[in-house]
RNA sequence: GCCCGGGUGGUGUAGCGGCCUAUCAUUGAGCCCUGUCGAGGCUCGGACUCGGGUUCAAAUCCCGACCUGGGCGCCA
């Protein structure tokens, strides 16, 4: 055929309503079943799988001793009649009258696409391009894709703004995690781990409300299945409000997302019965957290983080998405705002921050911002932070700036927990850790 | 970074001092078979991570390196 791939159709484009037509169907070579006089050759494509079958007394010699001979995961393209028949998968196959292989595989393959043996993650991984081509995987990336258009047209509908911020930075950081240094510039480069401090400055132009979806890169030595050192975290801001607002529209955000994915066919795919959580999500303070925790067995002192196994205690004890509220300031950053002393509890210095929690894992972290200058510069000096260095932050809040709030979610994490995925490598296409920077 | 597991054909595994010329499945090559959909049957090919040590004898025990799974810390 002059054009291999002219008026190509999609496997479940196909019906036995075709009956008759001549098609052009184009993929992967899935499977071949030589039942001697009778040879079946399984077409994947991105919607599915087309049955071509090929009959030794009727086919064309050549044609039938090419097909039997094109290896497994080869590219094919072949025109053929569409047969209504009873037997065949999808109620029709498909016989051919050409083909052309585009790119023959190589054997032996390095994963099974037909899933009859599986392969661990790291096999996987090692040949992702593979994987992706089978069916669990697939969906795995097409429902992350869903995800990032959810959460688009949710924020893109109350009226925010995206923004794109560096990912190149100077030396300031927010403390916390470590970061990756660039050595090209001539003084202290860094990838940045978070937009924060640029999302906050935007504040100050009254763009009223923005946000990010980018890469964030932690440069922290943690070798477990939730965390890697390039994430992609979605990051709202929000002028003229405080914490409780953007709470709000955080469960907002979730169920619209789990809703979106719910609605998905190929979400059957991944044997999961997603319920949309309801809104709103259960709020506990940070007190009543450790409270818990400490009754439960495990000690922890007020002030103090909470560790992973008390964060698997409260979510085995609430067993749904919620938000632990009201965080001692001292571990939490800068810039989050103090509570009014009126609302403290016991004298405590808590600050109005949040964090929302599955139960399995921390996936989003917020607060009412410092939008004072004066209090800003004496938080981050301190926490044992240089004012110089965030000089460039600081000026900001010198002329103008509304109180605002916001908060960083984390899509591949939110991705794990809805899916009940286990490991943070299946949800992200080539994931970077420690040991991974190829592919 | 710390603490526990584990590295056996392409893939997933069994074996854990001599019975290993290493099991099984799948894949690959070939043959038989006209309705498969995890097709079936037969034949063949293909592996003990690397280096050192213990022992008459090492896939098997010990040490080191590398890779890897999990837990913790830290974090989103």
């Amino acid at each position: 055929m002059q054009s291999p791939i002219r008026n190509r159709k999609y496997a479940t484009e196909i019906t036995p309503d075709n009956d008759g037509e001549t098609v052009c169907i184009a993929g992967w070579v899935h499977e071949k079943r030589d039942l001697g006089g009778v040879f079946f050759l399984i077409v994947r494509d991105l919607s599915g799988f087309a049955q071509v079958t090929l009959n030794r007394k009727k086919t064309e010699k050549d044609l039938f001793a090419r097909v039997k001979k094109v290896p497994r995961e080869s590219v094919v393209a072949i025109e053929g009649k569409v047969k209504s028949e009873s037997k065949a998968p999808n109620g029709y196959e498909i016989i051919p009258e050409r083909m052309e292989v585009l790119s023959e595989a190589s054997q032996v393959l390095p994963l099974d696409t037909t899933e009859k043996v599986g392969a661990e993650l790291d096999t996987r991984l090692d040949a992702r391009f593979m994987d992706l081509r089978i069916e669990r995987t697939k969906q795995i990336f097409i429902i992350r894709s869903r995800v990032l258009k959810a959460i688009r047209e949710f924020l893109d509908e109350r009226g925010f703004i995206e923004i794109n911020t560096p990912k190149i930075v100077s030396a300031a950081t927010e403390g916390g995690t470590a970061l990756f240094p660039i050595s090209y510039f001539e003084r202290e480069a860094f990838l940045n781990q978070s937009p924060q401090l640029y999302k906050q400055m935007l504040m100050a132009s009254g763009f009223d409300r923005v946000y990010e979806i980018a890469p964030i890169f932690r440069a922290e030595e943690h070798d477990t299945t939730k965390h890697l050192n390039e994430a992609t975290s979605v990051d709202i801001e929000v002028a003229f409000v405080s914490d409780k607002e953007v709470m709000a529209i955080l469960e907002e955000l979730i169920a619209f997302v789990y809703a979106k994915v719910r609605g998905y066919p190929g979400l059957a795919k991944l044997n999961l019965n997603l319920e949309v959580p309801k809104i709103p999500f259960r709020r506990i303070t940070y007190e009543e957290a450790i409270e818990a925790v400490s009754e439960a067995g495990e000690e922890i002192e007020w002030g103090e983080d909470l560790g992973t196994s008390a964060e698997r205690t409260l979510g085995a004890m609430i067993g749904e998405l919620y938000f632990i509220t009201d965080w001692p300031c001292a571990i939490k950053p800068f810039y989050a705002q103090p509570a009014d002393a009126e609302a403290k509890s016991k004298d405590r210095d808590t600050c109005n921050a949040f964090d929302l929690m599955h139960p399995r894992v921390e996936l989003a972290s917020g607060s009412q911002r410092v939008h004072s200058y004066e209090l800003l510069k004496r938080n981050i000096e301190s926490k044992g932070l240089s004012a110089d260095s965030f000089e460039f932050y600081l000026d900001t809040f010198r002329f103008g700036m509304p109180p605002h709030a916001g908060w960083g979610l984390g899509i591949d994490r939110l991705l794990m927990s809805m899916l009940e995925i286990e490991n943070i490598r299946e949800v992200v296409l080539f994931p970077r850790d420690r040991r991974r920077l190829a592919p």
